[in-house]
DNA sequence: GGTTAGCACTCACCACGCCCGAGTGCCAAG
DNA sequence: CTTGGCACTCGGGCGTGGTGAGTGCTAACC
């Protein structure tokens, strides 16, 4: 009883916070919410929970507000995911629908995901190292220099150059193309290393050279190249925080520039489909310390090519964050493995 | 004689402006410039130029704040661009020189941008419709779709996949690949539509929906993706301006955030090789009111494939950033003819 | 005529002091 | 355990007065 309407004027505090921006008091909390207690008893319960540590008083005679410890009480137990409405849905699908290439998705998924939450988006391209290897080409660009074009199942492409230092045979490239394609075709490229081992040896002396140079110049891809694409929408949303509240946004733009971090951040999501929350301090990056991170990863079940989410103030909407980021990651799952 | 000095005047007000952000005053003036005059006379000097409108008083017992008229003055008349120390010249091409690929020269462009002008940095990949076809190219993916393979001069590669309603045979699709390669490789983009107007009615009828649906296709990408790609950099600058400065980031940042928009602001730039400079209310888009633009073009002398540039506050210093903006737009075009 | 010194004037800014009210903690009664 | 009552705290809004930077004007000067 004490217990449960303790969690009762918690989730009040949050609720209320989050659609004022303002400290909560006592007295107020009884006039919105249905708790059936007086003011009174409510200051011992906010005395309890300051004392747990789950809010916090930002000078004495204000309200109180919940600490990050709070937050997290609040989305680990206190809120349920809101499905969106059927229109949201709609809206979505419509939205999404209409991409033609991956760049477009991924394009179209930023801005649809900054707008449903009014908050910075951050979409990550689908992950080389977890794809497959759908088709590999070369194209002859000039005597010395091929392109090989590698196609990923998720709809990436990727391409390079390679410069040799003797001028290309036909008949060589073919036969380097049908092995290369035996050996990789449809596997994952984490495995391609590996794979491409000992594949030189099996070709005549002359045509090593450049064999070892395709060879080299795809591994470099693969490892390379898995610094991962990233895009991001609705940083001007940062602004509106910025006015109304006291914190710098100076910290958090640096970190959205910095594709490291932000891979980091997407990749520490929780290794199941479900969506990811990092509430303030649970950031590493200090910079985000002032912020709250929700992701999800999406894919195929059981394998997801990547991640995606939002980075917002820790006063967000958590329920209706949380379910506009799944519901996202699940629409463009949907998408691609349509492809 | 009167006219020079209030020339040197205005010259010396722009100067400590940009330098102090704060209304500069007569007291202020002759103390820090050889003007050889009293503050009287500055005085008499400021009354007219701001009656002129290059200058504007914010309230009453406050110095004088250039206007735009002002800056523009400045810029056209008062300032002549410094060269980069050897240094700087030397750590860019350190810099950019390390580039393997495309990408990599775009994006290290834009932060050396970024961090030698403290400011926000716009780099447009070269434009499609300024580049020539290098190269084209199909790769049959299943039996229905093809893909479409464009190798551009700039070293941009453009794919698309086709589906088809009928099975690709092998012979027409090289049969169309050296028709359309010898219409279009080594022509400007620009050219293309003309130069696949008839090439339908060369081909037998059971090949010719193939052939419309790669013609359509190819068309598609050549229009559709003219939408050039724009990468940006240093938007965290943004942020210092907003502390200091009393003005809102929101518009600049959702104005960033509008590919039309930054197009339309790169493509403005005056056709000539120089730097071109915007000022305040010179810039179309309302948003960008309160900054300046500062953008040149980049590629081969006389035909220039895209450009480059940054965005900051009006009061910024002007020589610095515009050889910042020439040097590496300089640099950028050397290296991208270096391939 | 252009330049200069002197002077009165204007205001933004800051510091001080004041009051107000929201919100609290505590206590004693229900 | 709950509640009404009450004294207390303290941030924020507001008027007040002082300060100083900067100005415009006028009259004298070269």
């Amino acid at each position: 009883m004490l217990e449960e309407r303790r969690l009762a004027v918690l989730k009040a505090i949050v609720q209320d916070y989050v659609a004022t921006h303002e400290p909560v008091g006592s007295k107020g909390l009884v006039d919105r919410h249905q708790l059936g207690v007086s003011p009174a008893t409510i200051r011992n319960d906010m005395a309890a929970l300051e004392e747990e540590g789950y809010i916090t008083a930002p000078h004495t005679s204000a309200g109180r507000v919940p600490t990050d410890r709070g937050y997290r009480l609040f989305v680990d137990q206190l809120s349920q995911v809101k499905p969106l409405s059927t229109a949201e849905r709609k809206g979505i699908d419509r939205f999404l629908g209409e991409a033609a290439d991956l760049d477009d998705v991924m394009s179209r998924t930023v801005r649809l995901l900054a707008q449903l939450t009014k908050q910075v988006a951050v979409v990550q391209y689908p992950s080389l190292s977890r794809s497959h290897v759908r088709r590999i080409e070369f194209i002859k660009v000039t005597d010395h220099k091929i392109m090989i074009i590698l196609i990923v199942d998720s709809g990436r492409v990727e391409q390079r150059v390679v410069d040799c230092s003797v001028p290309v045979q036909e008949e060589l490239l073919t036969d380097l193309r049908s092995r290369l394609s035996a050996a990789v075709t449809d596997q994952p490229f984490s495995s391609i290393p590996t794979r491409l081992e000992d594949l030189d040896s099996g070709f005549d002396p002359t045509g090593q050279p450049l064999v070892r140079a395709v060879i080299a110049s795809i591994l470099e891809t693969v490892t390379e190249k898995l610094d991962e694409r990233i895009v991001l929408g609705g940083t001007s949303n940062l602004a509106h925080y910025n006015e109304v509240f006291a914190m710098s946004i100076q910290p958090v733009l640096e970190a959205l520039e910095e594709q490291v971090v932000l891979l980091r951040l997407l990749g520490e999501a929780s290794p199941n489909q479900q969506v990811s929350v990092r509430i303030g301090h649970e950031n590493e990056y200090v910079g985000l310390n002032a912020t709250s991170v929700v992701t999800s990863q999406y894919g195929r079940e059981n394998s997801p090519v990547a991640s995606l989410g939002v980075v917002g103030p820790t006063h967000m909407d958590y329920p209706g964050t949380m379910s506009a980021v799944q519901a996202v990651a699940q629409y463009v799952s949907r998408i691609l493995s349509a492809n």
